[in-house]
DNA sequence: TAGACCATCTTTGTATACAAATAGAGGAAT
DNA sequence: ATTCCTCTATTTGTATACAAAGATGGTCTA
């Protein structure tokens, strides 16, 4: 995609993600164009991208909107979810190398160590929740399957599962970062089926958590 | 998206799925254009749309070509088919309706009474593969689950997978009807793991016949 | 007052025009 | 002959203009 095009996508998807952009908010071409001074046409074609990766829903003639997502929405997700980043995890443990189980691990030390510190949460939930990222992404990575990294990617990139960690309660925290380093003390003995256990129970409390602090609301 | 722009998305979406475009064909928006009788503007929109689905390479600047699948972008694709298809079927199972069970019966009547005519194969093979396609397609219906649907159909909207009954040997293809059936027959007698186990297996020889053939010639 | 209908205004869809980037051919230098 | 360069032709990227479809608001009628 060209240079303004892909732009205005980057800068549209991180407002969608971060949550700036949300509530089924009406996407008019015009006014993006103008607030960001260029024309329609890369607008367009930004929102089409986007349409196409499921953040905004477009309808003929009746524009884009933020796209929203349910309880059932999330349930499926994380469903989803829990089966391939589970075959991630299967696929890269006999793939994993000494540098790359030692990354893993050094990300769990980090997550740990910052999970103690004393600063306040809207300084420590952002940075957990993108070491998190990191460390999914490197499994997903290790498993050598750019299709599952995809498919991955078109799951989790949804406003509140990417803001998960922000829902965390302590005790759930600390059972997150438990699971990630059971997992990468599986993949380094070389346990495929048990790696994707935990996994499949991780992302499976993750989904609990998201879900009963919704309906909470 | 618009009349025009959705018109050409499937004409050109056909082309390629049917093997009518491929070898990584170059796809110029102006020629496409002429040769519709219309503007570049739903050409280009069309194109875009197939690059996000995966039909499609667009490099920047450098315009749209038919993508192409080599041997590890079809193992890939199996894989993750066996693992999300016997998932749909764990899902189906408890939910299919007498109705749904006997809707997929009777698919499998068709399809072996198909096999058994004297037709040939240049008039059954087509017609057993789109039975084939709404046997599978029903599954996931059944499921219930659209996010999975859709995963599912980035994965099979592929030409090879699309004309995999093409490659099937006798012998692979009654392999497959006695999959479907005792996928049905799993379903009904309401037990998930079995089903989705045999559609696992299903799924994986339909890998090994395609690669199979794939690296004969 | 409620509801339907019409005019208008906004917004999307498509066409066209222009700018920028890339590819390819041809020629010059070594 | 080969390599590098430049110039041109082709093609993509963006802007603008126009057409068509929806939304909006007000008025008229019952």
């Amino acid at each position: 995609m060209a240079k303004i095009a892909s732009t205005v996508y980057e800068q549209i998807r991180t407002a969608i993600l971060s949550g700036e952009l949300s509530n089924s908010e009406r996407l008019v071409e015009e006014d993006l164009a103008v607030s960001l001074g260029i024309s329609r046409t890369p607008v367009r074609e930004a929102l089409r991208r986007l349409a196409a990766e499921g953040l905004v829903d477009v309808s003929p003639n009746r524009g884009a909107r933020v796209a929203e997502w349910d309880a059932d929405d999330l349930r499926e997700i994380f469903d989803l979810r829990s089966i391939l980043e589970s075959h991630a995890c299967e696929l890269a443990t006999p793939r994993a190398s000494a540098a790359e189980i030692a990354f893993l691990e050094n990300i769990c030390d980090e997550m740990e160590a910052l999970a103690k510190t004393e600063l306040s949460s809207e300084q420590r939930l952002p940075a957990l929740a993108a070491k998190n990222r990191i460390f999914h992404g490197k499994i997903i990575e290790i498993s050598n399957s750019s299709r599952l990294g995809l498919l991955i990617e078109t799951l989790i990139h949804v406003p509140i599962v990417m803001q998960t960690y922000k829902v965390y309660s302590p005790q759930a925290l600390e059972r997150s970062l438990r699971h990630h380093r059971e997992i990468v003390t599986a993949m380094k003995a070389g346990d495929e089926v048990w790696a994707a256990n935990v996994m499949r129970a991780h992302v499976l409390a993750a989904r609990e958590e998201v879900l009963g602090r919704n309906e909470a609301d």
